[in-house]
DNA sequence: ACCTGAACACCGTTCAAGT
DNA sequence: ACCTGAACACCGTTCAAGT
């Protein structure tokens, strides 16, 4: 209630980025927007972040442990077998679901090397892949390091594509489909 | 000589806009800049184009003639086997040589519905793709749909995330390597 | 500490005016 | 036709001031 000290400002000002990113998109996001979504003045984001990269910085790496959870959910829901398949799709499901945040995550121009949260929030993500990648226990190391490279990007490709309604083949389980498939041939490929 | 009539204002509008954007990187590229760079004044560029989002459009509709030409050279230097590896290795080169370029093909915000010329110069590209997927005769319809979506949208990852350097195989030897073996096991686990 | 209003140098866009 | 300068409503950022 006391207005004046907000109290969870931060919190407040990625919320309204959020929403207004999904609103808007993630080229026409302002700061001066956000604050005002918020009902702050426009430089009262300054008190929690130093700049306008600074926020979007935030929320990408915000935006990158719900992906994180999101595919641990729906590699939890699945047995061993079918993991990598289960997590592939969601994360195509996840982009298209959040498509201006996903443009966030991979297409913001900030400096990568002076967000450490970011770059660990993001390597998270790749750590999933990774680890099931070792658990087939089919692969050697070269091949491992290989499949992980050619499987995501083949799903982020499908992903990015999908998402700017580039394919013939645009529906989401048709999609998924070719989700499927890239998966299975690639590691079929490996070996 | 004659300063004041130009003649080829719009010519030299999207040179400038071609250099400062790989100078400075899509998302910083301003109509005012441009104009500057071409050494107009900061409305002249409403003459040849109705709006900023009108000139990022015919950046992206000629970036990718000029890669559907760059592919072609790549294609008509390789014999028919060689030919789809020759093009996809091509378009991750393409990418990789004019980063801020690829950006703005596939990522600025302009509404493609309103450029037919922008379709009809991507159109062109994918045609590339379905022909050699033709010409192959190994194929059936489906498998071709199928294959050509999930070719494209494998090399295309592998460009995104090479261009972003966000893999760890990101030399450009190593990443043509990631896209022969996309290709191939694709091709594979298509029959 | 947290927030505000005024100010600065930018930007996209429009308009009236110049050759 | 083609180009310019002034003007408007925005933007990111800074600064001095208020509680």
């Amino acid at each position: 209630m006391d207005k004046y000290h907000h109290g969870n400002l931060k919190a407040a000002l990625l919320k309204a980025a959020f929403q207004l990113v999904g609103k808007i998109g993630s080229e026409a996001l302002t700061l001066r927007g956000v604050a005002r979504r918020a009902g702050v003045s426009h430089n009262a984001p300054y008190r929690h972040f130093k700049s306008k990269e600074d926020l979007v910085a935030a929320l990408a790496t915000e935006a990158f442990r719900q992906l994180h959870q999101f595919l641990k959910d729906a590699m939890a829901s699945t047995d061993p077998a079918g993991r990598l398949g289960a997590a592939a799709r969601a994360y195509l499901r996840f982009g298209l679901a959040n498509r201006a945040r996903f443009h966030v995550m991979f297409h913001s121009a900030f400096d990568r090397a002076s967000y450490p949260e970011y770059v660990a929030a993001y390597r998270d993500v790749l750590s999933l892949l990774s680890e099931m990648m070792h658990a087939r226990g089919d692969l050697n190391p070269k091949e491992i390091a290989i499949g992980e490279e050619l499987i995501w990007a083949s799903v982020h490709g499908i992903t990015e594509l999908g998402i700017a309604q580039r394919l013939r083949y645009g529906k989401v389980e048709e999609l998924e489909e070719l989700v499927d498939v890239a998966v299975a041939s690639l590691l079929r490929g490996l070996t």
